[in-house]
Formats: C-alpha cells, structure tokens, sequence
DNA sequence: GCCAACGTTGGC
DNA sequence: GCCAACGTTGGC
C-alpha cells in the first residue's frame, strides 16, 4: 500500500465537502497536470491511504486522511465544453485524463503546513520544497507514520 | 497583492 | 529542439 498527498482548495471542495458527499466518495476531477495524473493512472490502488491538504487558504495544511477508492478511469469534465476543465484535444477513444475516486476515512485535527515545517523528520516532503505546486505527491511510509502517530490525535 | 517556482505554449 | 513569454500555483 502507498500514501499520497492530495491538494484540494477547501473553497472549492472541502474534507467537510468529502464528509458531506455521497457515501463520502468523490471523483477527483480537474486533474491537468500530467505527473499528478499519472500517479493516479498508473501508481494508485485501491485502499491507498491519503492525507487531504486543504491549499490557497488562510490555513494551509492536512484536514484529514481519505482513501484511493476506485481504479483509474477517464475524467468526464474532460469532455464537457461547458466545463473549465474541458480538454478539446481529448476524446473519448484517446482520453487524455484519468482520476481515481477518494473515500473519506476521518476528519482529524488540522495539521498545518508551518507545523509539518518543524520536524526535521519530514523535511525531505514534497509539500515543504520550494516552488511545490504539484497538487498529487507520494508520501514516505516514515513520513506518514511520523504524521499519523506524532501530529495527528487519534 | 506580491512574488518565486515551474509547467506549457508557440515562434523560429 | 530551443527557449522566451506567459499563465498558474500557492504561501505569505
């Protein structure tokens, strides 16, 4: 089993918009970044553990752990002209994009991002290096027991 | 609102 | 294929 990072800006869609989704399961659309899609496409499994990182917000960090909840498959919003996501290079013989669904396993404390900075134990984190933009990032299994055990009350 | 980082686009 | 310009991300 691998861990994963995944960013979502909470005022588009919020760890309380997961816990508030139909069988707290969402697709997660609007992927265009190729190295994010092709974790999900080509790395993801099923029951992958993930913490959900609220972005762009006035408190920036982990809002909760969800979980890889479906196999890979082609993101509708692609196709839709009427979406900002819309793709006109994609097709639905080629499709050019793939997410996963994401199942919420539980709302926890908000770990912030200035919190994760703290600890020399997670200096090596994606999420932390300068410039990251990358909204999908693997995370150690050290990283995510460190996070999990020390930062995160159970 | 600023700005650094970085991915993408498009001219050549 | 190169690379400058441009757009986006995201913390502060």
């Amino acid at each position: 089993m691998r861990y994963w990072l995944m960013k979502s800006e909470p005022d588009e869609f919020s760890i309380d918009d997961l816990a508030d989704a139909p069988n707290q399961t969402t697709p997660w659309t609007g992927v265009r970044n190729y190295q994010a899609r092709n974790f999900m496409r080509d790395q993801m499994r099923i029951g992958d553990r993930v913490f959900f990182y609220h972005s762009s917000c006035p408190q920036p960090g982990i809002a909760g752990i969800a979980e890889v909840a479906s196999a890979p498959y082609p993101d509708e919003t692609q196709f839709d002209p009427q979406s900002d996501y819309y793709d006109p290079k994609a097709t639905r013989e080629a499709p050019r994009w793939f997410h996963v669904d994401v199942k919420l396993v539980r709302k926890t404390n908000l770990v912030p991002l200035a919190e994760l900075r703290k600890h020399p134990e997670l200096a090596g984190m994606r999420i932390l290096q300068p410039g990251n933009r990358l909204s999908i990032t693997p995370v150690d299994p050290a990283e995510w027991r460190f996070i999990t055990e020390r930062l995160i009350q159970s």
